[in-house]
DNA sequence: CTGTTAGCGCTTTCAT
DNA sequence: ATGAAAGCGCTAACAG
């Protein structure tokens, strides 16, 4: 491996020379930095991160922990972020937690042994804490994006939860149900809690009651189908909802396939209407009205937003960034004959 | 921060005793690994990687360079390799290249910067082959999913091309279909230079010319429409074909976009097929027909025979792993007057 | 403007 | 079974 002392035998010069002149150092002389950077060239020397960062203190990289890339929300908070670690000259280490609090730890103690320079974290629940503390001890800058715990505070990304579900909630009711079941993700995560909260508000505005047997409680990885199934069948059939709003895009999905397995028909039967595109390519059949939040974007700015925490420009003070969602009405929501309206 | 000096001084021993005990050295006496790692649990010790490779010459890290995060195919080849990397204790770095040979070398110059201890890549396109050759100038193990490059051989992971085009073909001339167009890739990708050959060949045998002008070629990223759109307009109306086969699940999706603004009726008018599916998620409006191939395997296979490489637990010669695509038949294909069949 | 010295945290090598 | 010395590749701090 070429490294500064061989660039500097064999241009004469001493090794901090040549450290000077690959960190462009200003008071070199113009001949000298010829002379090495010819060498340089040469001789293909590429610095050795790993010796740099022993004294820097930096190592040039982030981790993006997230519940699980194959979740189109999360694949494009992914792409979001790498565009601007990568503008930004930072490369990203990628995790997966499938929302478990014990993968997450294993990958937040990789991390710190790592020494990456920061994190951008999609907490698993409420119990993440424990890692969150431990990032804050060994003073590892982190951001939370999608969700927050609130009992450790931090740099922030979300969606504006209550007023989304608010609009969503409200299109269902304009479109005529009164009987609306949310099926919702845990509520050991700060978001769902938020989109519980605005639904039972909403509700409640519209003088509409919250049944508590209408509000299911799930989880949000892939394979929620059956337990929507049971929950359905443990319904009285006279009360059934005429109308469900999902927590997530997986239990969007799910609901779907579970109503079409109950040989029900949506929207005539039910109405069904989610949080987050479950189509990551531009719309070729889009059916499910959703509320698209711009993970993109939040992938990005939470990036960014980490990285300044990192550099040190950032405000002493933690920023919460809130975006809204795009409310997208599709076929999900609206029967033939209501097309009109 | 917490060094193994710290932990000596504490526990009454040399920074060396220190280092055995953490490496799990046979030879120290039970009772002083016992007072160590008492005084490491106390201290929370966690070890620096950075230190750790300087002398080591590993890292720890791999890296993945895909084309696009976005595609739902790359995104199950990324969950594969992560899982099967997470499994054997490495991390993963992640690149996007948007097919782009000019930001795959940038990231390979940074991977080499960082040391990485080898690469999972799908090269942008045949001109990677300078990419290719530093990393194997550095001796940085590499291997060679979806794509590869007959230049520089290396282990790889890929799809049966030749025979799922050859299906997928089959399946619409049995349909009944003569005018088969191809929109295809760019030729500079081995992939799907491999599906133009089955694609010829396929036609051949079945006694049909391919005509020219039916073999499109674009590229493989998500805004390929208007090129479509174009290219059909370009065709004299009694020749347009009847059937249409996309190379992959972007060109898939654009095509059904392209067919509708041209007021097209799929699969009555045209039908159409495509290499990968577009959803990501299990299906709920499925549409397309598709060779689905095994992405995930192909990230976890991948990533598996990377390491083996890189640990030198691999054979000497390189291992080309192929790996069949289920077809997968679907409305866009079966026109309602031949669905009895 | 350039060089010398020391040290980042760990491991390899050789002693004891 | 344990320790001392040296070095991995680089840079901060000081010297000249």
């Amino acid at each position: 491996m070429v490294t500064i002392y061989d660039i500097a035998k064999k241009a004469g010069v001493s090794p901090m020379t040549v450290s000077r002149v690959i960190n462009r150092s200003p008071l070199i002389k113009e001949s000298t930095r010829m002379k090495v950077e010819q060498v340089l060239r040469e001789m293909d020397y590429l610095p050795n991160k790993q010796a740099r960062s022993l004294t820097s203190r930096e190592t040039g990289l982030v981790s993006l922990v997230i519940p699980d890339i194959s979740n189109p929300f999360f694949t494009n908070v992914v792409r979001g972020a790498e565009d601007k670690a990568l503008q930004l000259g930072y490369q990203l280490i990628l995790g997966n937690t499938d929302e478990n609090k014990d993968k997450e730890a294993k990958y937040t103690e990789m991390l710190m042994s790592t020494r990456v320079d920061g994190v951008l974290i999609v907490p698993a629940s409420d119990e993440s804490e424990d890692n969150m503390k431990k990032l804050v001890k060994r003073g590892i800058p982190f951001v939370y994006v999608d969700r927050t715990l609130d009992a450790i505070p931090a740099d922030s990304v979300k969606g504006d939860n209550y007023n989304t579900t608010r609009l969503l909630v409200q299109h269902l009711i304009q479109l005529g149900h009164k009987r609306i079941a949310f099926i919702n993700g845990p509520r050991y995560l700060s978001n769902t809690r938020e989109r519980a909260l605005a639904f039972r508000e909403t509700m409640g505005l519209h003088e509409l009651e919250t049944n508590p047997v209408y509000m299911f409680e799930t989880h949000l990885k892939k394979d929620s189908m059956e337990e929507i199934i049971d929950k359905w069948a443990s319904l009285q059939s006279v009360e059934r909802p005429t109308a469900i709003l999902a927590a997530n895009n997986f239990i969007g999905v799910n609901t779907l396939r579970a109503l079409q397995a109950l040989h029900l028909q949506v929207p005539d039967d039910v109405a069904v209407a989610c949080f987050d595109d479950p189509d990551i390519i531009p719309d070729y059949n889009p059916f499910l009205t959703v509320a698209k939040q711009p993970a993109y974007d939040m992938g990005y700015l939470g990036m960014q937003l980490l990285i300044e925490r990192i550099q040190g420009t950032a405000p002493a003070s933690h920023r919460k960034i809130i975006l809204p969602a795009e409310i997208v009405i599709r076929r999900s929501t609206l029967r033939a004959d209501l097309n009109s309206s």
